[in-house]
DNA sequence: GTGAAAGCGCTAACAA
DNA sequence: TTGTTAGCGCTTTCAC
């Protein structure tokens, strides 16, 4: 009936109609029915997103950054979190999809074979983000953690660091973690640096492994005198143990982190990190996502890369030693 | 067709028949439409969940309660943030009932008249967190933010404190952090202490306002001896700013928090501070909800009141004075 | 600008 | 254990 036309923006109803149903609407206390208009039109106006961890200001302001774009078109974001395991994403990403969603965009380029399949035969646009995948789904909104870490370790070398060390977590799972220890290895390697690795158990590296991981480093003397983390949260907690320990930052040792987190710059030194720009991850997906679900005319469905350049910020962290 | 309850649980269906039919399912990419089955079922199996931000470990953790509990129940969170905003939490509230979910968690007791009307008449549970509302539209998991903020007054008394400082965010859509500063100023006024108030404009107040705050409180040089902040993260930035001016912490000034972040317990010093439980937050009222939608037999629908405590946790940022 | 008929892909209820 | 029928509340299509 003329009610359905009347609760959607474009179609053609009287206006005077219009305000009398949309009144009389609100007095009963009607709610559109969403699930109802879902089936027949076939179109959700969601877009499902997996997310590693909730609890990382970086993938929240990604997430923050597409739905402020997919919004202005009525598009509603489907959050899940994956814990940073690619089992619990492969469920995740079914489950999601039983919804329906009009796209999807995932975090990183590693999946389950099955949900890799599920993924292609989706029939929907896939984006995959922080990350640039080999052999990528769909499109990419991403860069490259190794080339990044790489720039951070060279930086560290012009700033005289000679024996860094890498604090990172296991890689199952977290492919980004892995990778920004790739590159900080083939960035030691091609200076000739003589570089350490240590991994703190599964991911998330938090503050507290960050901690711990620079005791064990301060207790072995092994000649550190350069800390990469995997994270800024990390790179804080080192930073901290340092300062229990009267070890002078930036005078005794080195610390990088990555992510650029609020605390990588209100800290005491600031921390010298690199900003990935995780919003315009999420504003950039968000605004391909809008343009072809919601494009007039639409966008020819060809995967896109956008290679996005994360920012090296160098603070009193990393200060040359003279 | 016996298809559908295949895709089932808990439906009779022969093993090998099921077994069949999944198999031809995944070969065939098959994904179950559940746009439809939430039609037909009147069930989506969503819980609808607004909180301020997404970019808070607080509010994240009691998302991560919520979702682990809901899990289980076969329950998929909907989850919507307002920038501590009540009118987008209307316009929120308002988008996320039109796709039917089974209940909804908002976080708070304050909202627009036109959202109370909607939450009242949406005909589902309703779970207001994080606040103990005079006024409750349905059940309630959370805990007095003043009184918990008054414990802390106390401490700080019993330590020494003589002048605090209260640094916090404008009133406007954030009631907890307004009823913070209400708890401040009852436990102040109640001791005699000889109290201020200091204000950094709309929430969340961060790390960066919590140094711009200390920043302008030792300028002022008006005695302050002791600063109160309404999250860790302002109290980081006023440890910080302390640390860069060179004022000793805790032998000139006393620095509490509220929330329990990491931060607060891997800085140096660490920081008082309060926990608020978000996490069991999440938890409790996932309990509660799985057991209204989910409990055999149902629990009759009368609105239930769970008040948690907060923990007082003293560390070195408030060690007495002597 | 408005109305009538058909149907989206499931599931409830009943029958076999 | 399996099949049949009807219908969830919208939107599409077409007629007026």
């Amino acid at each position: 009936m003329t009610v359905s036309r009347a609760f959607r923006q474009d179609t053609s109803v009287g206006k005077k109609t219009r305000d009398k149903i949309l009144r009389i609407a609100e007095n009963l206390g009607y709610v559109f029915d969403s699930t109802a208009s879902n089936l027949r039109s076939q179109r959700t106006g969601f877009v499902a997103v997996t997310i590693p961890s909730l609890n990382n200001a970086n993938f929240a302001d990604t997430v923050r950054g597409l739905n402020e774009t997919l919004l202005e078109y009525g598009l509603q974001i489907l959050l899940g979190y994956t814990n940073y395991k690619v089992e619990n994403e492969e469920h995740l990403i079914e489950q999601l999809l039983r919804r329906r969603p009009e796209a999807i965009v995932v975090t990183g380029g590693r999946h389950t074979r099955r949900a890799r399949r599920l993924l292609e035969n989706a029939g929907i646009p896939v984006v995959e983000t922080w990350d640039i995948p080999q052999d990528p789904i769909g499109h990419i909104v991403g860069f490259s953690n190794a080339d990044a870490m790489s720039q951070m370790v060279e930086h560290l070398h012009d700033v005289g660091a000679r024996r860094p060390t890498f604090i990172g977590g296991d890689d199952n799972g977290d492919t980004r973690g892995a990778d920004r220890r790739q590159g900080f290895v083939a960035a030691a390697q091609a200076l000739g640096l003589d570089y350490h690795l240590l991994s703190l158990g599964a991911p998330p590296v938090s503050m507290r492994e960050g901690a711990r991981a620079m005791g064990e480093i301060l207790d072995a003397q092994d000649g550190t005198d350069a800390v990469v983390c995997v994270s800024d949260l990390a790179a804080f907690g080192a930073l901290s143990e340092c300062q229990r320990r009267g070890v002078k930052v930036p005078e005794d040792m080195l610390i990088a982190g990555f992510g650029a987190f609020d605390i990588s710059d209100i800290s005491t030194p600031a921390i010298s990190t690199i900003d990935a720009h995780a919003y315009e991850i999420g504003a950039t997906s968000g605004a391909l996502l809008a343009g072809l679900l919601r494009g007039d005319p639409p966008i020819p469905n060809t995967p896109t890369i956008t290679r996005l350049s994360p920012a090296l910020k160098v603070a009193r962290s990393t200060s040359a030693k003279m």
